[in-house]
DNA sequence: AAACCCATGTAATAGGTTACATGATTTG
DNA sequence: CAAATCATGTAACCTATTACATGGGTTT
């Protein structure tokens, strides 16, 4: 019952060509980097790991002086694959410390909040145009291939993730604003 | 530099009123459980670690035979509490095992990623009648209470979340549509 | 020859979940 | 009196990040 998806990203991004540990780390920052990351320090044991159960195998060792490691997936490896892919996805577990703050922000002063959001709302900007961005390269690349709509499936939920972000935002920071008025008046009133 | 986000988080459910642990499992469950969450295994290890740093004290041990122990916050903690509230949270990691599937599915059945999605999208739709029930009752409960206003900014975000999950869903559905259309026709052809 | 990128790998640490053990009290 | 709930706690495990160590090759 584990779900091991590290070892099953690594396998995926091995089901599209062979490639080295560092191969992997940078293939995944450019392609899936707006929803999954992989460090050295998972990627190079459990290629190991991979290797052991025979999901993929060795294709280049090093050959000169410079090491190299080129891993190829097995037939066994994309079987284990397909299988993984037919399962249902787990709940994915979601965790804001933005939102922890906020929720107990009542008692610190407001424009802490507000720049905490503001700062948000800035990140989520910033995403906007790298997934247009993304999207248009991706289409260039790889038109035709039969990847390419469920490429843009995925870089379309960023677009929308931010976009309702930045519009929480938004309304959230006039929210802000409408009660700093409001306890502003108050004090007026005593 | 270390998040302890969790330790922050009992910190605060503490700056509302002492609890014990099984008061503050609860509270989290159903006050910031759609984006926080705290298992057994780390509250009762962060109360000592918590007590031990004095930025919380025992109020009630043991009085009879059944065990139950309270802790309050300690002006210490209030200003460590404040201290954390005012720095800028880190940017959330996001994982998403659902897009990783659906970005590697290309070569699986179609209808497996379809039931991948109906499946996240029926989950959400679940969560939204929640938010608004979470919000009645807050605005109830807590109506003229200061913290209200936060409170009700954090079931908001958690609206607008679900709401543009399941936009993609519709959106992303339509699109496997028409691709499975597609290939069927190409299939024809030939 | 310095700086930078390519490339692999390990050790220490962090941060958490799950399952289990234990037992009291309340409720039907 | 059985079942559910209250309540605390630990041990084992897992998963992953960070920092470091090491060194080859390329560019300026």
């Amino acid at each position: 019952m584990k779900p091991r998806a590290s070892e099953f990203a690594i396998l995926g991004v091995l089901s599209l060509r062979p490639a080295s540990g560092y191969d992997i780390k940078r293939f995944v920052a450019s392609s899936i980097g707006h929803f999954w990351n992989e460090s050295y320090g998972s990627i190079y044991p459990l290629l190991k790991k991979l290797a052991n159960e025979k999901l993929i195998q060795v294709q280049k060792g090093p050959q000169s002086g410079r090491e190299r490691m080129a891993y190829a997936i097995t037939p066994k490896g994309e079987t284990a694959l397909r299988d993984w892919l037919s399962t249902l996805p787990r709940t994915e577990p979601f965790r804001s410390e933005l939102l922890l703050k906020l929720f107990f922000a009542w008692r610190t002063p407001m424009d802490i909040s507000v720049a905490q959001i503001e700062e948000r709302k800035r990140e989520e900007e910033r995403r906007l145009p790298i997934y247009a961005q993304i999207k248009d390269q991706l289409s260039r690349q790889h038109a035709d291939h039969p990847e390419l709509p469920y490429w843009l499936m995925t870089v379309s939920y960023g677009r929308h993730r931010s976009e309702a972000v930045v519009e929480w935002c938004n309304e959230t920071l006039s929210s802000l604003a409408k009660l700093q008025k409001t306890s502003k008046k108050e004090r007026g009133a005593k």
